[in-house]
DNA sequence: TATTAATCCTATCGATTTAATAGGGATTAC
DNA sequence: GTAATCCCTATTAAATCGATAGGATTAATA
């Protein structure tokens, strides 16, 4: 189940490509727009900042702006940094790989071997979708 | 993230379709088997049970079966029963659908779009495999 | 028929995670 | 210097997850 915070940055990610003013867009502004608690949303950004993702601009009149074109920001990037791990297992993860307690070998593994397949699924949809088909706006 | 109870049903299914005895299977001979805790174990094979997967027997020398051949046993089927909806989000669920409370018009939600890929991409991968492909020795 | 061994069922518990809130510090425009 | 805004840490309430407990029911068999 995908969580709040990776929907909320996800939608959040989505206005701030679709605006067209020059000023960067400030947190009350996305939240109100976008149905989403303002604080929970304040430390999304945050999060998304901190990963290289927005850039930020502080006090009266600052706000949040992003550091690359939106063609050029992967789902990938985005999943990984508000969601974590693509893969539904650790012994699958490709950036957060982690051996299974259980599992004397995974390549004997029946979860394992399903687990890759969808992963491999799953990161072929995130590596061919940018914030900018997200932000198109014809349905 | 799978869960331990859709990993732990995955394994014993594998090992109850690898067998090779007449009898069924028994939760303890699997729990140990798999490193699987028993008591746990017997409540994931009861869910199964309920969804007409595995059959079972009663009393001394009982214990469980596969209903259906392993190649008809559908990968959809299995997680459905286990994990729930194969859909990151309600909203794009195909058989536990639910509207957001948040969005106005799933139709101009960047998140939706997204993850009608994501599911469609999963969907294929379970719908093309069945538990027989998970049986096979082979890695 | 009594014993044993298995599934069946309900309830509960502890730990973790999630979603959200609270409260204020630091920074900048005006 | 005041108001507006991002920045940061801590806390909380609720939900979920993984596991356990304790016994009821059923069937084989001695």
């Amino acid at each position: 189940m995908l969580s709040k915070k990776t929907k909320y940055g996800l939608k959040a990610l989505t206005y701030i490509a679709r605006r067209e003013e020059e000023t960067p867009a400030q947190v009350g502004e996305i939240a109100k727009s976008e149905s989403i608690p303002q604080k929970f949303l304040e430390s999304i950004l945050l999060t998304l900042r901190k990963a290289g993702i927005l850039g930020s601009k502080k006090g009266k009149h600052g706000g949040y702006y992003l550091r690359k074109a939106p063609s050029d920001i992967l789902m990938t990037e985005v999943m990984r940094v508000l969601e974590g791990p693509i893969a539904m297992v650790p012994c699958v993860s490709l950036n957060f790989y982690e051996k299974c307690d259980d599992c004397p070998d995974e390549n004997l593994c029946s979860v394992h071997k399903l687990m890759i397949q969808v992963r491999d699924s799953t990161l072929q949809v995130f590596r061919n979708t940018t914030l900018a088909d997200l932000s198109e706006k014809n349905s």
